[in-house]
DNA sequence: ACCTGAACACCGTTCAAGT
DNA sequence: ACCTGAACACCGTTCAAGT
């Protein structure tokens, strides 16, 4: 099957609310403000999507799908490990720096309902993240633990440097002056463990 | 001077506005509920603040200044380096899980206002952690590079381990089953970096 | 199956007026 | 200096009705 050359009304409701995101943030993204970009009445949303906070959990179900897919490319690019887990780091900063509500809508917004097939897309990109993870632990370049737990980590630190910096809490005179700079921080601090040690 | 036994009107709106966060998250803190709260008008508030994100920039000074002073007790404790820090970690980790709401409107919250007193009392919490940080390189728990740096990554990964665990991102299968685990594993990498060894 | 127009309760904010 | 009541524009959501 080929793409269908046009949307149906609840792509384009999808679509309409991913643009809303990026131009004007969370407060923007009005039910109102979504159909008339579409070109229906400001309550037609409700055939398609039982709430606003539904329309919103498609729109993140459709960004975790692509953010798997960078994932995988870079499993499948034939670059060493090390290289692939630094271009996986820099896909999410740059998916996250050009559109931030969109990453704050994925990450963070505590209002995303949970669904089922969101849950399993959220947990998609985050394996797919892990395998690269595992690869660089088999190639030495990540330290030897339980490969999960690890996974979690940098996923958790990445986050977070991700996130202070796009709530402007993220000054130079806090040792965050760029997100690239703080996650190669981390890479080169988790390079040089050795576990063996003591 | 002692304090006042009764607080002002403006201390009485912050205070219910804090209130409303820990019982009802951001959604309902109104300031309609919040007048109604200290017993005054709905828009009584705007006599002593010009906006709602001015009220909520107030909660969130009186919190940065109480962490600070969470973070200075911690070095003046007289406790071995590691011990102060793994305790200032906790003290955070126990305000975010008992106050979410107000944790996120401190540090993820994008509407804050970035007033220059707000600036200088989050810069004020960040640098008595990084006392802490600093010490523990000092007494060879941290590896000694860039304090400030150093202390930047361990504040965005703490926030980031939170973060996630708040906004209900943090499960079990991603490596992520409680923040402690997080931090403490952090913590244990952090003390194995050699950074002679290559 | 999909859409529309009117309506409801709610909100942040403004304003004229009161003490 | 501080407060009140009415009003405005806006929003999510519901409902009766249309094709």
């Amino acid at each position: 099957m080929f793409p269908r050359m046009t949307e149906t009304t609840k792509e384009q409701l999808v679509s309409a609310a991913s643009k809303l995101l990026d131009s004007g943030g969370q407060h923007a993204v009005t039910l109102r403000a979504v159909a008339e970009q579409v070109g229906v009445s400001h309550n037609a949303p409700y055939r398609h999507f039982p709430s606003r906070s539904a329309l919103l959990a498609a729109v993140a179900e459709r960004d975790f799908d692509r953010l798997r897919q960078a994932f995988e490319d870079q499993v499948s690019a034939g670059h060493d490990a090390e290289t692939a887990l630094r271009n996986a780091a820099a896909a999410l900063i740059e998916y996250a720096v050009q559109h931030k509500a969109r990453y704050r809508l994925l990450f963070s917004d505590p209002g995303l309902l949970p669904e089922p097939s969101l849950r399993h897309a959220a947990l998609g990109s985050f394996q797919a993240f892990g395998l690269i993870v595992s690869r660089c632990q088999r190639e030495g370049i990540l330290p030897a633990i339980d490969a999960v737990s690890l996974t979690g980590l940098i996923y958790a630190a990445l986050h977070g440097a991700i996130d202070l910096e796009l709530g402007g809490r993220a000054s130079e005179s806090k040792g965050l002056g760029s997100i690239e700079a703080t996650v190669g921080l981390l890479f080169h601090l988790l390079k040089n463990v050795d576990l063996n040690a003591a």
